[in-house]
DNA sequence: GAGTGGTCTAGACCACTAA
DNA sequence: TAGTGGTCTAGACCACTCG
């Protein structure tokens, strides 16, 4: 494996390492060459190998003992939907090993409400674009989504593609990045228009996620209600405790 | 503020930045002082001050920009109950500002079942040391708890204290460290005796949470099936989005 | 005791942003 | 263009685990 010098050495060695994670290279459970083995064997320094490392560490794929070793963990690799990576329904869905699509219902300007004008830190009467949307596996309908953009960010005239994440719809039409987003987290029954989209039972319960997206100057750039079936799509977390 | 030796200096940093972000001497929205800037003030290299940086990114309590600066974030500090931090629900209570009780409804030692062994990797009638428990906030009811060891891990004869995070519990009885935790999270109606504890509607949903706690060498130590009432309890999930 | 990961330094160069 | 954070090196010493 040749190290290419134009993008950064340790993210490159991420990419290399969780590689032979993944097809078995190097087995769950085994114990991964030393430090001073994997910098001399891809010519670099030690602290370069452990910027890699530590981020294979914080993804759960290993575990370092010091003294001992680095060993291979095999649970994080079994699970296929779980949030920490990136919070981006569509990559979940592919990572849980189906296909993902996204289908606009319904993309309208209109005033902000209440919530949506504190929420969003902008004045009483601004417009917003509001984006509902529905996230399919395998054809299946799992998510129920709203997101919420003040028509100010949007520079880029329509029309929109908003059968893309979020994410991109921020940086195609309003230059905007995505730095950190905080959710709120709740059980709910679905509203009338969720369980018929969903074709859920207004009696089953399900997730509900209201979010708010930030860039990196601390300026909420979108509200968020989603509605995500989780007996469709499991949902999984995982924690470190130091 | 004095730099002590014994403990890592990075860690030192966190706590002492962490503070000063805290009490407002660095304002919200403010620009931190450069790294070399800090480097030089306590007098530590700048490598060191990185580390120390990156661990405070990581809570979301700054954003560093290139060629900008580092710029402390306000939102973060709002929140409360908060996951990521660490799963500890007692831990969680007492964030969000009010005074964490636990209160223990059942601990007998029994035979798993099925899904206990799946799930432990133990044998079939192997023991394992069921733990039901009531999580309190301010005197309220919030979270229903039960927890399972395997029998085989407990070192410590009893009586079990069980008033206390299962993080403790593991570490005095059974001398295992919890490394990390995977969770599925769903939302669903409560048992009855769920709903009699928490003092809820049969018919009012709430979160719940599967767990499965490993020790660093990837053994499972305990397995959790846990009740939480989010109308309680705020929970809120905190994103990177790199 | 040998070998591992954990911490720390001093210095270098690059990529980027703002004034 | 000056100053910021991002990357990387080479080397040192320490703390820990294991045989």
């Amino acid at each position: 494996m040749v190290i290419e010098r134009p993008k950064p050495i340790a993210e490159q060695l991420v990419i290399i390492l969780r590689e032979k994670i993944r097809s078995g290279e190097y087995p769950a459970g085994s114990r991964l060459p030393s430090e001073s083995d994997l910098a001399s064997q891809f010519d670099v320094s030690r602290a370069t190998i452990r910027t890699a490392l530590a981020t294979l560490e914080a993804e759960h794929l290993i575990s370092r003992r010091q003294g001992d070793g680095t060993y291979i963990n095999k649970r994080i690799m079994e699970i296929n939907t779980h949030m920490g990576d990136t919070w981006d329904f569509k990559y979940m869905i592919e990572n849980s090993g189906r296909i993902a699509r996204i289908q606009p219902i319904l993309v309208e300007l209109r005033k902000a409400n209440t919530q949506e004008q504190d929420a969003l830190e902008i004045n009483r009467d601004s417009l917003v674009l509001s984006i509902v949307r529905i996230f399919l596996a395998d054809d299946q309908p799992v998510i129920y989504s709203e997101n919420i953009i003040p028509a100010s960010f949007c520079i880029n005239p329509g029309p929109y593609n908003v059968s893309q994440p979020i994410r991109n719809i921020l940086m195609d039409y309003c230059h905007q990045e995505i730095a950190y987003s905080i959710s709120d987290l709740m059980a709910t029954l679905p509203p009338p228009e969720v369980a018929k989209a969903l074709s859920l039972d207004l009696d089953k319960p399900l997730l509900k996620f209201f979010d708010l997206f930030f860039n990196n100057k601390d300026q909420p750039l979108v509200l968020g209600n989603n509605y995500y079936n989780d007996k469709a799509l499991r949902l999984h977390v995982v924690h470190s405790w130091e």
